[in-house]
DNA sequence: GAGATCATTTGTGGTCACTA
DNA sequence: TAGTGACCACAAATGATCTC
């Protein structure tokens, strides 16, 4: 099979600076691929990680936690933030991120606008405290009514919740019709990780998060790079493992060139 | 280079069967 | 009769590729 290297971005902190950054992006060509997926250091522009996968996005999203891990690992470094795009911003991979304390400066996966003219679920406040919804009307939306006499039957608490109105107080509302023309009531589904997703929609407020954007951007240089000085349009090792050893190669090239750049003529070695 | 198109992914709304 | 969980279909967002 042909393997073509395609591109996934992640960016990565350095161990002296606490602030870290990371960043991601996908292309997917119509033929078979794998994806090179870097771990940068944004402020030195060093790969400290590369990870080859399937050019499939869960394989790349994930790949971005296993380097993630390894450097924690090998290295002992922790980013403060991550820099990544729309594919790194679903519910899980938020959670993950807030519970390992690092920032994600990722946008936010959100399709809960709607678009009728009823409401959204952003016009719904929340109420953290009783775990319930509070419609524009004031009516309360709970996930949990009922006691149940068989134990297996009770709510877990884990995964993705369900909040409702009752019906009698929907069919009573006047604004049915900007809340839930087709439902006899409305409901609001909250996912597991959705306080990690209102971190993430904080951080995008800030302008940290603005700065974080356009350093992303930088990133696309290492993989210009990448094809165009160093010839990785194409491998010519077959496989996972010859598509990792290829991309480890590359990532050791460019991170020696970095290394000339940054040390003095004097202490660079001599030609032979 | 810009806009159009397509494929993929994900969250949400809605339905249905079961149970209190 | 109404509350709940499970499941499915759909719409929207996104990014890559195609076309002009």
């Amino acid at each position: 099979a042909f393997g073509a290297a395609s591109e996934v971005q992640p960016k990565f902190t350095s161990h002296s600076d606490p602030a870290s950054q990371w960043t991601a992006a996908r292309k997917g060509p119509a033929f078979f691929s794998y994806s090179d997926n870097n771990l940068i250091d944004m402020d030195h522009g060093v790969i400290v990680d590369v990870e080859a996968t399937r050019s499939i996005r869960q394989a790349e999203v994930g790949s971005t936690r296993t380097m993630l891990d390894r450097v924690k690992a090998r290295f002992d470094l922790h980013p403060e933030r991550l820099i990544a795009d729309t594919a790194c911003g679903t519910g899980p991979m938020l959670g993950w991120q807030v519970e390992r304390k690092t920032a994600p400066h990722i946008p936010v996966f959100d399709k809960s606008e709607r678009t009728d003219g009823t409401w959204s679920r952003a016009d719904f406040g929340w109420d953290a405290e009783n775990d319930q919804y509070i419609c524009p009307e004031g009516q309360a939306l709970k996930q949990f009514r009922r006691n149940y006499s068989d134990p297996n039957r009770e709510p877990t608490g884990q995964g993705r919740a369900k909040y409702r109105a009752l019906r009698l107080t929907c069919q009573a509302c006047p604004s049915k019709a900007r809340c839930c023309p087709n439902m006899d009531f409305r409901s609001i589904t909250r996912e597991e990780h959705e306080d990690a997703r209102q971190v993430a929609r904080d951080i995008a407020k800030t302008d940290q998060y603005v700065i974080s954007m356009k350093l992303r951007k930088k990133v696309e240089m290492l993989f210009a790079h990448l094809k165009r000085i160093l010839g990785l349009n194409r491998l010519r090792l077959r496989g996972p493992c010859g598509a990792n050893d290829e991309f480890l190669l590359a990532t050791t090239a460019q991170n020696l060139r970095k290394l000339a750049k940054v040390l003095p003529a004097s202490q660079q070695p001599r030609k032979a």
